[in-house]
Formats: structure tokens, sequence, C-alpha cells
DNA sequence: ATAAACTTTCAATATTTTCTGAAATTTCAG
DNA sequence: CTGAAATTTCAGAAAATATTGAAAGTTTAT
């Protein structure tokens, strides 16, 4: 296989990956040419490489930033701002993490919270109960990836490498 | 909080959980009814309380079956189907990831192995290896993921807790 | 074998999400 | 300061995804 036709393939599937787990397609196809490239890209680099508008480059280049994923950086000399990617995949891993725990399951937690005070009347006594009680442990659930996922997004790469390899032996 | 109002909020809450995370909002929100309610329920229940359309309904209990989370079950006396939700949120747990594994990791997986073959020429050589170091660090890990997730859904829920509340202190 | 009861399919439609591009805003060299 | 060069915003357009509902298909009691 030629280089290009592999940069090509690697940022299509990375780019469905993405988008199959609620990550628009752009971003993470923005984020794959960052993964493999080497040198640092300008915005309108991003928009010839992967055919795509200034405002839709510019949004996500913002969101990657905002994720910890890519990085702004200046040429001296260059009036314009230029950008690299965090090549360590651990890393990458680690701020995924990160990004996703505060928008998705910190809320998800405080809903659970909420749902554990349902008052209940003669009637629906032993309905409720069961409510509680099933909601209950999907909250202990929801608590230990919450406090798995932020060790994880804490821990050096060789302590969880070490940790793991144990682990899945 | 009263007992419907809560279950509203779980299944919308769930449902949208479920969106952020590439599974459509309806299918989440089903699984949300089947995972609080005790009863037997028909996709004729099931259209009513979502207010949605026989087609949807169909198609996505149909995927919740595929996905192990809902059984088909029968009641004595009735010719219609009906079913009811696995509740035990670690079997869920499992099953998600087995249905994600094999529907994303794996195709992933794969290009990437198609991808460390890529040939060198004289010009872009050194371009190459840095591709190919790259995409040969994305391979082991995601590996290592597969590995781990494969003996998660594979474990029994007591030795996954034992050794993951060691982990996480 | 029939037909009512039920389930599945799928083309048309509706909704949601993403993208574009031009205008508004910001930045900075001279 | 000034104004050209760059970035950001956002309303409307386009694309992707999900939903409907009616028709086709299947099952089962008689």
């Amino acid at each position: 296989m030629e280089l290009d036709e592999a940069k090509e393939k690697f940022i299509q599937q990375w780019g469905s990956l993405g988008s199959n787990w609620g990550i628009n397609r752009t971003m993470a196809q923005i984020h794959a040419l960052f993964l493999i490239n080497e040198d640092l890209l300008s915005a309108e680099d991003v928009m010839d490489i992967l055919k795509i508008s200034r405002g839709n480059a510019n949004m996500n280049i913002r969101t990657l930033i905002d994720w910890g994923l890519v990085y702004k950086e200046h040429k001296s000399g260059e009036r314009k701002e230029f950008f690299r990617g965090e090549k360590d995949i651990w890393i990458v891993t680690q701020r995924v993490i990160k990004a996703r725990q505060r928008q998705e399951l910190d809320p998800m937690l405080n809903v659970l919270s909420q749902l554990q005070n349902v008052e209940a009347d003669k009637k629906n006594k032993a309905e409720v109960e069961a409510f509680t009680k099933q909601i209950k442990n999907i909250k202990s659930f929801a608590e230990l990836a919450d406090n798995s996922l932020t060790k994880i997004s804490e821990s050096e790469e060789n302590w969880f490498l070490k940790t793991f390899m144990k682990f899945i032996k």
C-alpha cells in the first residue's frame, strides 16, 4: 500500500470509529490527521487536506484543543496559528476519558442521585421500593465506573500497563 | 418526586446518554424502560408508553434482543410476544461491551493490521517509518484494550469487583 | 385450509446533526 | 493608530439518521 492511501484509510476509519461513539466524524478525522502528521499544520492546511470549510475546521480544532488533543503553536515570523497533535496514544486516551466523563457520566450520576428520593404512598409502596433498589444498583455501578475512570485518567502509563497486564492474564 | 416522574426522567436521561454514545435514542429509551420495569411488556405496551410507532418499537426491541439486553417470553394463553429486560447492570455492561467490540473495535484492529504494510521508496523513507511506528503504537494499544474488554466481558462480577476495588485504591 | 392476530419490512417523511460561507470580530506589524 | 490578515460566529443549507405507517409476511387456533 502507498503511504498516502494508508493515511487516507486511517483518517477514514478513525472518523467512522468516532462517529459510532458520538464524536462527530470531522472532529475525529482532524484528530486522526494530527495523530499521524509530524509537522505543524495551519487551519488552512487542515481545510485543504480534508476538504472542509473554514468554519468547520475552526470549530473542531477548537474542540480538540479543549479536550487537550491538539496544541496551538506559533511559527516565528508567521502571523498565522499553527497546530500540532498529541501523539502519545496513552495521553490521548486519558484526555478523551476526562472529557467524556465530565460531559456524560457526571450528569448521569447527578440524575441518579435525584431519583433516589421518590415518595411512596400506600398504593405503590412495593413498586417504589423496586424502583429505588434498581436505581441504587445502577448508581453504585456508575460510581465504580466513575472512580475507575478517574484513576485511569490520572495514572502513569507504566503503572497502568503493569497493573493491567496482570489483570488480563 | 413522584414515581412516574422519576421513571420518565430516568428514561430520558438514559436515552440522552445513549445518543451521546452512538446508540440511537429510542433504543436506549426502550432499554431504560426495561431496566426499571418489573413486568413483562408487549411491543404494544412499549409503543404506548414511549409514544413510538410499531416499526420503530419492533426494530429496536429486535436489536436489544440481539445485544442480549432484552428477552422474549410467552404468557400462557396469549398469542402475543412479551418481553422482559436484563436487570443485572453488570450483565448489561458485559453485553454492551461485547456488542460494540464486535461492531467497532474489531474493524479498527483489522484496518490497523493492513496499514502496517506500507511500501517506502527512496524519497519518503523517513516519513513511512514514522507513520508505521505510530500505527504500531496505536495497534498495540488497541490490542490491549481489546484483550481487557474480552476479559471483562467474560469474567464473574465478584472477581471483577474484587480486582477492580483493589485497582482503584 | 382459513383467517384473524400478530410481526416484520421498507419507502417516504421527519428530525437531528453537521457543515458552509459570508459577516463580524480580533490580532498585530508597521 | 491603522488596516490587512487572521480567527470566530452563526443563520441557513445540506447531509445523515431516525421514524412512521401501511403493506407484506408469518404464525396459530380452529
